[in-house]
DNA sequence: AACGGTTATTCCGTATTGCCGAACGATAGC
DNA sequence: GCTATCGTTCGGCAATACGGAATAACCGTT
């Protein structure tokens, strides 16, 4: 493990979670690393342009971290997804939103929003637990018991009094969510907020993404889950054939 | 400048142009780097997830480099504009791009297609010279002498007969294009493409980014050039007022 | 199944270089 | 004008990144 590339990692990272400019001052703070040391790792990061230095010495990411990011593995799946989402946001009148697993939280790739004056917050790229959301608890649902153990923390946290946190009713959830082919969360994340999840598959049959909606608890009851989830189930199904469709022509790309 | 990091960023930056998963040995002949130091850097950068390991020892850059690229500084102006670039795309029925400097270069931030059959193909996240698109003329015209001679190029590279490769028609089209309010561009990247572009200001008055149209030139004539440009002209007004607006609460942040 | 060519990976000694204490300017607040 | 905090420079020591050589896994071919 090479030291001084974590340490830049960290850096990366710190300034990706807070998502605002920051002194080098306090970033020395937050990582607990030296002045000199810190303003090498931001001056090398800035002269490629993965941070941008502001005036007064603020620091922030910049162009080329954004640009690198692009061109992640999870692009062609948002790029598929896009247009389908798009159409099922109108569909439903909710807002429609795209996640990915990682370890045993869920990432969000790709959010539309509906037309809507009351609407539920999500910002792109951010993380949360995956047992607090449809998403979550579709994907987990669809790992392997190997995968669950190792990376299911001891403690699950409560986000409301609907979350849930006992490990042996959140595999029987799992058992549910697979023979359904959906899953659905009441107020688990949110109080105020459900949504329903349904799964994206690739070419080996492992689920990679799972298609949501999340609504405003009130516009929701049992009907409304139901007929959603056949929506995102549809929904799912055509993006998959998407992918299918799109990988072989990408892997012919020459050099 | 630290080697080490700069090494990583180079591999970073080498599987972020290809857009592909690559195997250790490409990686190590593009860059010329021994074969042990670039498993040390993979390893480091897999382990946090900035690059990952398929099998066959394919790496290709990870969800944890999509999240940092989602937090950089371009992405508040992406969602800004979403929405606008959207109802253009809708009502000129052409593909509308939004694009930002760097250097002599442009970037394609987003993209929203239209409906038609025949469309321009564009990348999100790939580079072009900057005199090759309406949008890198736009841009260039609205920055200082100084930053024109510090980053133009000693011989500019023509992509078409078309593309204006002398200086001092550059410069004079610059005039021009202060004059109008925004860009053209006829066949000067691809013979056979026509675009427009219109600039977006920040608070400061800098031009920070290019909202643009791209279509088939036989689409296009002088009166669409003129319409579209109007149009674009609205859209970057409608985009500026977003960007004011979302400046202030951005500041109030807390910690 | 045995083979050559390619690959990924481990090991280790060297010297390169990342690291931080200390000192220096620069800046802002009171 | 003082003080506190910030960004930056310097330099010397020790840590560690580096790559050669050896090893092990892999793949397609015969």
């Amino acid at each position: 493990m090479l030291k001084s590339l974590a340490k830049a990692l960290d850096v990366v990272e710190l300034l990706a979670t807070h998502r605002r400019a920051m002194p080098l001052a306090e970033i020395s703070r937050r990582l607990k690393m030296s002045k000199p040391t810190l303003h090498e790792i931001l001056l090398t990061l800035a002269m490629r342009g993965f941070v941008e230095r502001r005036e007064g010495g603020m620091y922030q990411l910049g162009l080329r971290a954004w640009e690198v990011g692009a061109a992640a593995s999870v692009e062609p799946l948002i790029a598929a997804s896009a247009a389908v989402m798009q159409k099922i946001a109108a569909d439903i009148n909710e807002d429609a939103a795209l996640s990915v697993l990682s370890g045993f939280e869920i990432v969000n790739v790709h959010h539309v929003t509906c037309g809507q004056a009351v609407r539920v917050y999500a910002q792109v790229g951010t993380r949360i637990p995956a047992h607090h959301a449809a998403a979550g608890l579709l994907l987990l649902a669809h790992q392997s018991d190997d995968y669950i153990d190792a990376v299911m923390p001891a403690r699950l946290e409560a986000a409301t009094p609907n979350t849930i946190t006992d490990p042996d009713r959140l595999r029987h959830e799992f058992k549910r969510i697979r023979a359904r082919g959906y899953a659905v969360n009441n107020g688990g994340w949110r109080i105020d907020v459900a949504g329903a999840a349904a799964p994206v598959f690739n070419a080996d049959g492992a689920a990679i993404a799972a298609l949501c909606v999340a609504a405003p608890r009130y516009r929701t009851n049992r009907e409304w889950m139901r007929s959603t989830a056949s929506v995102l189930i549809d929904g799912a199904a055509t993006i998959n054939d998407m992918i299918l469709n799109s990988q072989a022509p990408r892997e012919r790309l020459a050099s």
